[in-house]
RNA sequence: GCUGCUAUGGCGCAGUCGGUAGCGCGCAUCCUUGGUAAGGAUGAGGUCACCGGUUCAAAUCCGGUUAGCAGCUCCA
């Protein structure tokens, strides 16, 4: 049996045994819905009355070791749908399952002992006895929609962690806990890289060290895009409502926006996206074909309302600055242009050592647009997937579109797991109509031009998140926002470390210097607490040869009597390479 | 928005049975003048998130609000 099968086989057996050991304890008026297996363990949702807190958790695991110690046999049965119908009656969310399915359908239930039954597509084990070693524990209780809805029944969801030993189980706690100990929003504020505050909620504030990452980070940015013909343009922030009854968000995205009414007769809104931008500069002249493709970058700041429990440190703000660009095509440019994104996301993602999986989104049902052109789009989308990715390199999230047009996203993973969607490529066949676009074609003719939304790291805050996270606070030097701590030995040798000030400021190096009489154990402490990828201790011997002794992140021993020249020229190359390691000689 | 949980000096936390608050780090001052991650002493700093209720008395009990955390839903 394979390693894999065997997981899925266990955690979904061990699924039943929880329900069973729920129903067992809270009776028979327990509503059983779904239990998946999870990457971790698994889950199982219910509906009871009784609501399961922390002080149950032993129990059920309790009532779960109980069960698998009976040894029960696990018994497949086929019946009818009819059958089904009957044997489930009481259980709404059963019942609704099997309605589902067509009138001649063969089920497969299993039998854990006699008295439960669970309906189950399986495979599962032939006893209980097979789940004896598996270690569990209850992971926590929360709330969730019967399937996936918002509208439906809110059920409790039991997640529990099951491994098929203990030491895996440990394992894998500890891999949380460590996980927890670099969570963005724990370093951001021990590194006073960003904060929020009560009266802002989601908007975060920038702090001076979180401030120079950012920088850091726009500035590489920009310089990606040059060699790509982008054109950078800012726009107002606050629009006059006619702007936003034109392109539609008004009447589609009214709820996601900020408003500020002015008086009687004029109410503004705070843009929640770009796009309005950058079109009314392409309709402020004429356009020509020759000017296609027509590349509008945009970092301005954007603002979108968010239900209350949705916002998550810089995962999910209110206000934030995506890495916007819009890029107006003629129609057989699209397969070039996306293929041009998606180099510059490679590219991007590469340079920070980062992994990512691609999703297209395809035409949803409530479309707008011709559907020929949509046919079309999503198949050079999809070939340029196919391109990089390779046939089974993407995955396909079928009518997932927006109703503008087809999409791919890129999505990366943070240090508990979760997938986040960073960058997003959107065709859009509807605002070119909605505000009336036109080029002059080489035929004197005019025709509509598409419009393509871009963004590689989606928004500078999401991804600084993702950063965080992925480098554990320890920055690659590029991006560090402290790259160098200068450390005096005594008072004296203040005027040496002022020497070695200027010239970092002169070669744009970010740095820091401790002048204070504090005992130099405790300035070179608070720099490795800040991650600081170098620490340079400068006493008389430095003074005198004109050398740096560099303490280096991550490194035991210290490199004594860099030369000052060398030391300067290693840390230019690596911010010129953007390197993901430190220099460990110089 | 929904389910559950949380809120005590700048940060991390303690505070039992209701009797108006403590610890560590940090901060300030002084001493120590140091060669690579915590030298010593003294001191300052808190309407216990906010509003209301119960009580002779509330950080503590109850209700509400706000903000945050995990999950769901939604999203860059």
């Amino acid at each position: 049996m394979d390693k894999e099968f065997f997981l899925a086989n266990y955690r979904h057996s061990m699924a039943h045994v929880l329900a069973k050991a729920v129903i067992e304890l809270w009776g028979s008026d327990v509503q059983y819905a779904i239990g998946p297996q999870v990457d971790d363990g698994f889950y199982y949702d219910f509906k009871l009355d009784h609501m399961i807190t922390k002080d149950d958790y032993k129990a059920i695991e309790n009532k779960m070791r109980e069960i698998l110690k009976r040894k029960e046999a696990w018994t497949r049965k086929e019946v009818s749908r009819a059958e089904a119908l009957d044997l489930f009656k009481g259980q709404k969310y059963k019942i609704e399952i099997i309605e589902d399915l067509p009138e001649d359908a063969t089920l497969s239930i299993y039998y854990t002992g006699d008295d439960f039954v669970d309906l189950c597509r399986g495979p599962h084990i032939d006893n209980s006895q097979e789940l004896l070693g598996v270690a569990f524990q209850i992971k926590f209780v929360s709330g969730s929609y019967w399937r996936g809805d918002e509208h439906n029944d809110q059920l409790q969801r039991v997640y529990v962690y099951a491994f098929p030993d203990k030491q895996q189980l440990k394992d894998h706690l500890d891999m949380i806990r460590e996980a927890m100990e670099r969570d963005h929003k724990k370093l951001g504020a021990e590194m006073e890289l960003f904060m929020f505050h009560e009266t802002a909620p989601g908007m975060p504030y920038w702090l001076p060290k979180g401030w120079k990452l950012f920088n850091a980070l726009l500035d590489y940015w920009r310089n990606e895009h040059v060699p790509h013909n982008y054109q950078e343009i800012s726009g107002p922030v606050l629009s006059e409502k006619q702007l936003w009854i034109t392109s539609g968000h008004w009447a589609h995205y009214q709820n996601g926006m900020f408003i500020a009414p002015i008086d009687e007769n004029t109410t503004y809104a705070i843009k929640p996206m770009n796009c309005p931008n950058a079109i009314n500069v392409y309709r402020s002249t004429k356009r020509s074909y020759k000017e296609l493709p027509l590349r509008y970058s945009q970092v301005d700041v954007i603002h979108r309302r968010e239900k209350s429990g949705e916002l998550n440190g810089l995962f999910r703000v209110q206000e934030f600055h995506q890495d916007d660009a819009h890029i107006f095509v003629t129609e057989d440019q699209i397969e070039d242009e996306i293929a041009d994104i998606m180099d510059i996301a490679k590219t991007i993602y590469a340079t920070f050592g980062l992994t990512y999986t691609a999703e297209l989104s395809t035409r949803p049902d409530d479309f707008m647009g011709d559907i020929a052109l949509w046919d079309q789009a999503e198949a050079s989308l999809k070939s340029i997937l196919t391109k990089k990715f390779g046939a089974d390199g993407f995955e396909i999230n079928e009518g997932d579109g927006a109703f503008y047009g087809p999409k791919i996203d890129l999505g990366m993973r943070d240090c508990l797991g979760r997938q986040w969607q960073m960058g997003t490529i959107q065709l859009d066949f509807q605002l070119p109509l909605n505000f009336n676009l036109k080029y002059v074609a080489p035929d004197g003719t005019e025709k509509q031009p598409v419009l393509i939304h871009r963004a590689i790291f989606g928004s500078f805050e999401r991804f600084i998140g993702i950063l965080i996270e992925n480098f554990k606070g320890q920055f690659p030097f590029w991006l560090a926002p402290v790259q160098v701590g200068i450390v005096p030995i005594r008072p004296e040798h203040n005027a040496y470390a002022k020497k070695l000030a200027d010239l970092m400021m002169k070669n744009h190096i970010r740095f820091e210097v401790d002048y204070s009489d504090q005992n130099m154990k405790n300035k070179i402490k608070k720099y490795k607490l800040g991650r600081i990828p170098y620490v340079l201790v400068v006493g008389e011997k430095e003074a005198e040869q004109n050398t740096v002794a560099v303490n280096i992140r991550g490194v035991k021993d210290n490199l004594f009597g860099v030369p000052v020249e060398a030391f300067m020229q290693g840390v230019a190359e690596m911010n010129e390479a953007h390197s993901l390691e430190l220099k460990t000689a110089f």
